[in-house]
DNA sequence: TTCTTTGCAAATCGTTTGCAGCATG
DNA sequence: CATGCTGCAAACGATTTGCAAAGAA
């Protein structure tokens, strides 16, 4: 995600508004690791602006993700979450438990190509989807067996 | 996604049972390349058996991905779609259509671990978001320009 | 026969829409 | 003061649920 600076040039730009609203969801994505849902983002939110309606929310992650700098992804069971790190990085997401770690593993770390084909490219992601320890546990797995 | 033969398998190894629904389905996502949503498989399969219900379908998705045998992603406008193609290759998704193509880069070309500190990894998935060409074209650009 | 799975229909829940009032530029 | 944005509440649509009947093993 690009700074709160240069967010508030983009919607300068595009002949919008820099309003409270975006401001404070802008500043609750910033740096942020956990890759929240919509919903736990408007708890985060919520305490500091109570009249903050869901719809503004959508509105504005909507905008972000259109605009490449906040990316939306499925943890395997139709739970939608964002991630305002647009840097190399690819997740861990669990099969089972649905949970999701990063790793900035060697092998995520690559040259994006700016373009490909005509298209041109804003921002790039990795999953490794599988069962993580607790899982695999549970399921008395005990190693790696196909 | 495994083979017909290996998901069948699959199926009575857990105790289940293999149905002409569970059959049907496997058959039509096998080779495909079109990242249908449910919807459009729903469109794909009713004709061959008009019986079967959105729930039964949902159903049938759902054990496919969390056995690891199919990806569910969202294409950035929280439309979800489905690949069967588990072999390492990477989507360019457009952030202003939807549309999603695709590439068999060379950067996507690589080794899979087999194990990443405990977490078991049964596939492996790659996304490039931007704009396509067309949607490049109608919002008139023409070079690349950050 | 046994027990999983199906089909149906209703319920659910995250997200979007329409519109009047408000606040930014 | 012009217009883009917000909040509200209702609409929406994709997915899930509960349960009785069907059909694999």
């Amino acid at each position: 995600m690009r700074s709160i600076e240069e967010l508030t040039d983009v919607v300068r730009a595009r002949g919008g508004k820099v309003t409270s609203q975006r401001l404070l969801i802008w500043r609750a994505l910033e740096g942020d690791r956990t890759h929240p849902t919509a919903e736990a983002l408007l708890e985060r939110v919520k305490p500091l602006l109570p009249s903050l309606s869901p719809a503004t929310l959508y509105s504005v992650l909507n905008e972000l993700v259109e605009w490449g700098d906040l990316r939306r992804f499925d943890a395997g069971d139709g739970s939608i979450h964002f991630d305002p790190d647009t840097s190399d990085h690819a997740e861990l997401i669990c099969l089972r438990c649905h949970r999701v770690w990063d790793v900035r593993a060697s092998a995520a770390a690559r040259d994006v190509p700016e373009e490909i084909a005509g298209f041109r490219v804003l921002n790039h992601a990795e999953q490794y989807y599988g069962y993580c320890a607790d899982c695999r546990r549970a399921a008395g797995e005990t190693a790696v067996s196909a």
